[in-house]
RNA sequence: GCCGGAGUGGCGGAACUGGCAGACGCGCCGGACUCAAAAUCCGGUUCUCGCAAGAGAGUGUGGGUUCGAUUCCCUCCUCCGGCACCA
């Protein structure tokens, strides 16, 4: 037999797994089950890089070995198709972004069939399939057919919101004036009940990304920026689908307490929910007939209050409305300052709004002084009855709380420094110490103790705060307020390539859904599928598509709509929803498609949902990238799904785990000034760093720190590199440092590293080893050409050890009930009869133990360290001359999870079974906790802590016996000499420390 | 600035719950086999001093708790990630 060719067999079984359907799985009661996930990938056009079978190889090995510790597990594998990648790519190349996604797909699954994962492809989805995006548009109009009722905290059908407005239990809102609801006209019912659907359509400032053609959610820009691509983003006034995740803010918080994730990302969407204690304080208009309600998190400080702010867009100020509180004339007595150059307070308020809306996000971002205009108005403080001057300025968000502020510069920083430019004064409230009236030094933002506040001085700021709510209360001044940062999910986009909304909209502009039976709405096979260039989506030039005659069926006030041939008697004119749904719909629920992909009658059959779905996802894999995008969003679909009684669990995924980036090779780069002369590192500027592409390799611009001249950085042969202390320097010239790092796969830097390239030359199998042998799951790790070939030699070595080399012979030995040896089938003599006994008994506790420590380790998803004990394990097979089948049989088996082809092959050459069986049928093996420890034990002897010497005992010896023999070690006594031992400590099985 | 996470040989990393620091792999050095090379096998490899036996130091820094600290506590430094005018 020749040796390990991993070519050859890896094809073969994954045949042989394909053909006799190994990993379909099943409803089975009799098993407990087990859902294993990996968030599904976009198949770019780029194909899989070695980032992917990171995540999907752990995954893997979890679902192997749980099916072989008798689980019924589910493990699937799907495609998030829709998105704008594919769709940008179309464009460029004028293809059907379907014909593109098709080809991506293929190319993806052949590379993942390549690797030899587990999954059940019978259960393969796709969000582009309109079997699939049915169910999303059906899903969305679970969620138009929801409102969420505040006191219950849950969402529910909106026939039951349409009875409660009916019967009266519910007043209508005040938009539906004096009327009651059966007085309202259907026209009218449908307005009203629009307020309340989780899905709705809202005309308000949006993310408008033009060179993507489409509006964006504020979770997919970043600085400013598009996620996607990375241009510019305005903020614009449009018409557009909202879905309410801001109603679902306390219970997508409250959640996280209940699930195994990481801290660090349990941490991110607690910031994005952005939960805040605090209270609404009512604040008069001096003068005037309005209010103003400001949203402050220290209500203890409305004593110090010595100014109001509101954002530019407040509609007190918006100088067109009946409400402006902006008087004509400057009031006297003002500063100069307030003044400025304006004549009048609606000129300058003009002004600055303008200025401000001319600010860009990044520009707000990066210039953060204090700016505004004074408005001519006052407040009066409601405890004080002071006259606060009222200003605009674009440090307060409308977005936020009540878009209006009470300034309270001395703790404060942000009204610190306005009040700084502003000339308005400062006054403390609140002191560091209890004893003392002025500790601590302004802004003091930190908590401390009341002052200069009549009803609260001497409490602690927490105490304050709640007694100066009480009071508001109290006194109908305010009331108690808690906000959230995160805002509802803008969720349509001017693209074509997404699942199109089931909706139409009449001609009195209100929206109808369509009927149950009109799904899917299919995606209409356009040839001119680009952006118009105007605000307008694609599909809006698919006049014949949009421009449609419905028929309007069940009530009145909430209907569905057929759409019907032209001329039907009762058809009115319609026009379908022109906008599309974001990628993000798709990924929201795919996990519950994968348990029941091919019902025709239902997203997800309730009992199956039931079966794999009992308490979550059991293990989801997948990058840190997703923590406020798909992971929330998903969190969110879920529990409105479980409202709506669709699904039994309020949380989707129970234990998550962030796999760690994949790094390129280490590089290191040496910097050369203009000169040609060579610099240290050390003497770059960090910050004006920057990294350009050329030819596909990279090279770094940046600056001397002390001349500022120009240096350029380039990659340099590790060759001429060595360690000098804590830094790396050139050989020839240890005076020049150099900077040593790994970088992010990118095809710019030319450091991408294909799976296909190491499968050809390694297999597969040395792939998926040397993806979990790296490091930890969760870390960050530069990938290692030189690590696979290690991997790829342990394999090899393995394979030798059990079935011999090139013309070796197999030196897998077996026991007959004669109690004879046997190898192939020949009986070994005497002489090897007594060395395959020998090594029976010397591999056998080994044996246990690496079962034992492989079990744990892939229980606790540390592979690198079960991978570890394995090949220790093969160290010492190496050393014998026979193994015995049962070991050999058990090291195949564990091994098989990591790398299940040559697994697959040894076990049918050693065991000689038929070539359907698999491996994966075996159970996996048992350990005995006896047999995992040693008969010996070495014992190390420590003297004040340090070692001094090492006795050997039975593993069982007592203690007494223990400290006798440690005494009268030789290296030990010598070191006891003339000093009296004070105390003895020894740590059973460990080790003994004497304290002299 | 705020919130997380991490700093261990030349490199990736290991060390259970406070108990022999450096498992395993890469790299490097030496040897065997070979006409030679590759492959393979054997041995060595934290640093410093020493021919050696051995001695000393050592888990980012400085301190603390403990018989004993990579592990727990405090200080500082560096790196990575996230958030960032959120009232």
């Amino acid at each position: 037999m020749a040796g390990y060719q991993p070519g050859d067999c890896e094809k073969k079984w994954q045949q042989m797994w394909r053909d006799h359907r190994i990993f379909t799985s099943d409803i089975d009661v009799s098993k407990p089950k087990f859902y294993v996930l990996d968030m599904f990938p976009y198949p770019s056009g780029e194909g899989l890089h070695v980032g992917h079978p990171e995540g999907y190889t752990a995954t893997d090995i979890v679902a192997r070995y749980k099916r072989a510790a008798g689980f019924n597990v589910l493990h699937p594998m799907g495609w998030d198709a829709f998105g704008l990648p594919a769709e940008q790519y179309a464009i460029k190349t004028d293809t059907h972004p379907a014909v593109i996604t098709r080809k991506n797909i293929d190319r993806f699954r052949a590379q993942l069939q390549a690797i030899g994962f587990s999954y059940d492809w019978q259960r393969e989805v796709n969000t582009t399939d309109p079997e699939y995006y049915r169910w999303t548009q059906w899903i969305f109009l679970q969620l138009y057919d929801t409102w969420f009722d505040v006191q219950r905290q849950q969402g529910r059908p909106i026939t039951e919101l349409v009875a409660e407005f009916e019967s009266g239990i519910r007043p209508l809102p005040e938009s539906a004036g004096e009327k009651s609801w059966i007085q309202l006209d259907a026209s009218q019912q449908r307005r009203v009940l629009e307020q309340y659907r989780l899905a709705y359509q809202i005309e308000a400032p949006v993310n408008w990304c033009p060179a993507l053609g489409t509006v964006l959610a504020n979770e997919e820009v970043i600085d400013g920026k598009s996620e996607v691509g990375g241009f510019p983003v305005e903020r614009r006034p449009m018409r557009q689908w909202m879905l309410r995740i801001t109603d679902y803010a306390q219970r997508l918080l409250d959640g996280l307490d209940s699930l195994e994730w990481p801290e660090s990302l349990k941490m991110m969407q607690r910031n994005w929910i952005g939960r805040s204690e605090g209270a609404l304080v009512r604040f008069d208009i001096a003068q005037r007939d309005d209010v103003v309600t400001v949203f402050t998190t220290r209500p203890d400080t409305l004593y110090g209050a010595t100014y109001i702010v509101l954002a530019p867009e407040h509609p007190l100020v918006a100088l067109n409305s009946p409400h402006c509180i902006v008087p004509a004339i400057w009031p006297t007595n003002i500063p100069a300052c307030w003044r400025g150059d304006k004549v009048s307070p609606r000129e300058a308020v003009e002004s600055y709004q303008k200025t401000a809306a001319a600010r860009s996000e990044r520009q707000r971002q990066e210039d953060t002084s204090k700016t505004g205009a004074f408005t001519g108005a006052y407040a009066v403080n409601p405890v004080n009855q002071e006259h606060l001057p009222i200003f605009i300025s674009d440090y307060v968000l409308m977005g936020y709380g009540t878009g209006a502020i009470m300034a309270v510069p001395a703790h404060d920083q942000r009204d610190f420094d306005f009040a700084r430019s502003m000339n308005l004064p400062i006054r403390r409230v609140v002191s560091a110490a209890a004893t003392q009236l002025e500790a601590g030094d302004l802004p003091l933002e930190s908590p401390g103790f009341a002052v200069n506040s009549p009803e609260i001085n001497g409490l602690a700021t927490a105490a304050a705060k709640a007694r100066m709510c009480a009071l508001l209360e109290q006194k109908s001044l305010g009331t108690r307020q808690i906000n959230y940062k995160i805002r509802d999910w803008l969720f349509s986009r001017q693209r074509y390539w997404g699942e199109p909304f089931p909706i139409v909209h009449l001609e009195d502009g209100t929206t109808v859904p369509l009927a149950d039976s009109q799904l899917p709405l299919l995606l209409p096979e356009v040839t001119d599928f680009k952006p118009t260039g105007t605000l307008e989506p694609p599909l809006s030039k698919a006049t014949s598509w949009h421009q449609v005659q419905v028929v309007l069926e069940g009530s009145p006030g909430h209907p569905h709509a057929h759409v019907v041939p032209t001329g039907t008697p009762g058809a009115v004119c319609a026009r379908r929803e022109v906008n599309t749904m974001p990628q993000w719909a798709g990924s929201c629920w795919y996990y519950l498609r994968y348990i029941d992909p091919h019902n025709r009658q239902s997203f997800c059959a309730a009992d199956k949902e039931k079966y794999w779905m009992a308490g979550g996802v059991d293990l989801y894999v997948g990058g840190v990238e997703h923590a406020v995008l798909h992971l929330l969003y998903s969190r969110f679909w879920h529990k409105v799904l479980y409202d709506r009684g669709l699904v039994g669990s309020p949380e989707p995924f129970r234990k998550l785990v962030n796999q760690g980036l994949i790094l390129g090779e280490a590089e290191y780069t040496v910097f050369t000034a203009e000169d040609g002369r060579q610099v240290s590192a050390a003497e770059i500027d960090p910050e004006f760093s920057t990294r350009v592409g050329s030819d596909g390799r990279s090279e770094i611009i940046s600056r001397h720190k002390s001349t500022g001249s120009l240096v350029i950085g380039r990659a340099c042969d590790p060759a001429a590199v060595e360690k000098r202390g804590n830094v790396f320097v050139l050989k020839a010239d240890p005076n020049i440092e150099l900077d040593a790092r790994s970088f992010k796969m990118s095809k710019s830097r030319g450091n991408v590293v294909n799976p296909d390239d190491v499968i050809a030359e390694y297999g597969a199998d040395s792939l998926r080893l040397f993806e979990m042998f790296m490091g930890p799951l969760e870390q960050v790790k530069p990938w290692s050409t030189a690590g696979v070939e290690g991997v790829y030699r342990f394999l090899q070595r393995l394979w030798r050890n059990l079935l011999g080399g090139e013309e070796g012979v197999c030196r897998v030995v077996r026991q007959t009930t004669a109690g004879t040896w046997t190898c192939g089938g020949r009986e070994l003599n005497a002489t090897e009869s007594a060395a395959a006994a020998r090594d029976a008994t010397a591999i056998l506790r080994p044996t246990h133990r690496v079962i034992r420590k492989v079990t744990e380790d892939i229980e606790r998803l540390a592979f690198n360290t079960a991978i570890s004990a394995m090949m220790e394990f093969n160290n010492a097979l190496a050393k014998l001359t026979f193994v015995p089948m049962e070991s050999a049989l058990h090291i195949v088996r564990i091994l098989e999870p990591f790398a299940p082809h040559i697994a697959e092959e040894l076990y049918h050459q050693l065991a000689g079974v038929d070539a359907a069986r698999s491996i994966t049928m075996l159970p996996w093996p048992r350990f005995d906790e006896a047999l995992c420890v040693d008969e010996q034990l070495e014992i190390p002897v420590q003297i004040n802590g340090k070692l001094a010497g090492r006795v050997r005992v039975p593993a069982d010896c007592p203690e007494a016996r223990v400290l006798e023999l440690a005494v009268a070690d030789p290296l030990v006594a010598v070191r006891l000499a003339q000093r009296t031992v004070k105390k003895k400590i020894y740590i059973k099985g460990r080790m003994i420390n004497l304290v002299v």
